[in-house]
DNA sequence: CCAATTTCTTTACGCGCGTAAATTTTTTGT
DNA sequence: ACAAAAAATTTACGCGCGTAAAGAAATTGG
């Protein structure tokens, strides 16, 4: 197939037959060229493998093909499963994604962003910490670069935010829990990490009105992303003070409710709805570990795909050139029930 | 702070006092200059927030400072884990590390060694998806590329390979498990999708050999990434036709236990040690998930730091022109004993 | 078949930096 | 303080490609 090495476009461009400024453009976009010659470049690219440099490319391009998405923590199979999601949308859409994780520190995020300045990227998918994100780094940096906001919404900044409806996750599965048991304390952290913990708790407490019971609201010692180890060691705490005034137990989070899970069996205290089971547990996010804890976690979870669909769905536009006010899109969870509640 | 805008190195050459030529070398290594010129030049850049347009250094340097990392699966929180490792190593060398996922796919592993090469990177370290890899693929590309090979050996490929001691690992679990009650089972997938799973069944077999036990592998079908839900499915066959002759489960890796444990749980057998369990079962990985199954799972760990330390200061070796020949760095893990065996 | 339009070619310059060679300046050792 | 060594400067070219302008060639429509 490759009979001899090509160099650069200018060999290109010769051994294909085609001038190079029309190759140049062709890379560009295929569909700007007419399609005989596209199909005499692309029979070449095949027969001499050839491709062009990415970085004199970059270079005298004002807007790359590059498009960075940034976590909060891959760590989190969540994020992870996300990140994967979005980053197969950015290859479909022709661009060149790289994956970047604060790894929970506020610093790293900065840096993240600093990073990905220098790498001119077209745009840039953000779910940001939150609470500990910088906020202004984060405002100047949409200023310069198309930046959707997802997951997790700061401020109004950047292009807009796409994420799933806080309030809509907690109403639906407190109504749950309240019609088919006793009604639900709710187990979250003191300081989240994350500003959808404060639309839950809030959502939550609309809900316990709304059926006119009276909430009960255990907030937990912790900070950081060991959301699992926050979850157990406040789990055992409440528990072994009390806490929890009902059999039932909204979780803020699928992780907070897996390190709970856990207390629960430390303590010997058996998790479900079934008989012989003294409490039930329900988390939020529908993360893709629930499935498989003891007992398997009922959820209401994000619809990944949508989301990732309509954040990506939006920079692209915004890249285009598609100029549309600053939105926030909130799409609906469903609820998985499962053994826990 | 930021006066005035640097445009390029040309321009800020100029305000910082500082040739061009040297301070590209400074930008190439701080050390090479005087440390004088190297305080005055720090101070241009603090004042000036200057920095170097990446695409244009790359483009001539013959070696870059990207360093790629490549995981099979960035969604298990085992590679998760190793990656960030591996990436805060690059960080504090010096390299511009970006992460890559096969996503399970050889295809997409492939794209990624594709995309890698385009970047020129310094090195590569890549835990290959195993036996679904494109050998062929993955050899010539660390023929072009320093590449290092970490978690799981394929051939004797690239600069080496560093990984865990998988023999040890099961030899060492299966010892603990024969002196504390009956000799285990071996639950494994039968086309496993990493080469570690066989040498894991061979230190098995050794070991039950050793104790003069019978050895029992128990193999179950399924194809692909999804371990938890293998482990679940194969558990319930495995459980319900009685393939289990111990009342002792050892696992092949962390996520066919988990996915077992859920079939436990799944069919009200009580799990672990204590009185009123029923069976005993044991994983392998050390996964960051193990400490929060019900019961918390015993298991013997990887040694994240050593193995990510060894593979990232062998390819820094190697990038800085150390040659040595093949090696292969097995590291011993340690057993974490928990509840559920 | 010819004019209008689209597409391609030729030519040329610039991007921001790496890097080499020759020269000058600064530092070092004694 | 002086010669040797080290470091910095000046000058100049190249990397691989983007991109603009002007003209040539191919395509289109009637």
């Amino acid at each position: 197939m490759a009979q001899q090495k090509i160099r650069n476009m200018e060999e290109f461009s010769a051994i294909s037959g085609i001038s190079r400024p029309t190759v140049s453009k062709f890379f560009h976009d295929p569909d700007s060229v007419r399609l005989s010659t596209r199909a005499r470049i692309e029979a070449a690219i095949e027969k001499y493998d050839y491709r062009p440099n990415i970085f004199a490319m970059n270079q005298n391009r004002k807007l790359t093909k590059n498009v960075g998405i940034v976590v909060p923590l891959l760590a989190d199979p969540y994020f992870a499963e996300i990140a994967r999601n979005l980053e197969q949308r950015c290859l479909d859409a022709g661009y060149r994604p790289t994956l970047f994780s604060a790894h929970g520190d506020p610093d790293l995020e900065v840096e993240v962003l600093d990073n990905l300045r220098s790498m001119k990227p077209a745009g840039v998918l953000i779910a940001p910490l939150g609470r500990a994100s910088n906020v202004r780094a984060l405002e100047k940096f949409s200023e310069d670069v198309p930046t959707l906001i997802f997951d997790s919404s700061v401020e109004e900044i950047g292009l807009g935010f796409v994420g799933s409806d806080n309030m809509q996750f907690t109403a639906h599965i407190s109504d749950y829990l309240c019609r088919t048991g006793e009604p639900p304390c709710f187990f979250e952290m003191k300081t989240p990490a994350n500003p959808n913990a404060h639309r839950r708790r809030q959502s939550y407490l609309n809900a316990m009105e709304k059926f006119g019971f009276t909430p009960q609201v255990v907030s937990v010692e912790g900070e950081g992303w060991a959301f699992e180890e926050i979850g157990r060691l406040g789990g055992h705490k409440a528990l072994s003070e009390g806490q929890f005034s009902t059999n039932t137990i909204l979780c803020s989070n699928d992780r907070l409710a897996i390190g709970l899970l856990t207390a629960c069996y430390e303590r010997g205290i058996r998790v479900g709805r079934t008989e012989g089971c003294s409490i039930r547990v329900a988390g939020q996010d529908g993360h893709p570990h629930s499935r498989y804890t003891c007992p398997p976690l009922t959820t209401i979870s994000h619809d990944y795909d949508a989301v990732s669909k309509h954040a990506a769905d939006a920079l692209f536009a915004a890249i285009d050139g598609h100029v549309e006010p600053w939105k926030s899109t909130r799409l609906e969870g469903k609820l998985i029930m499962r053994d826990s509640a």
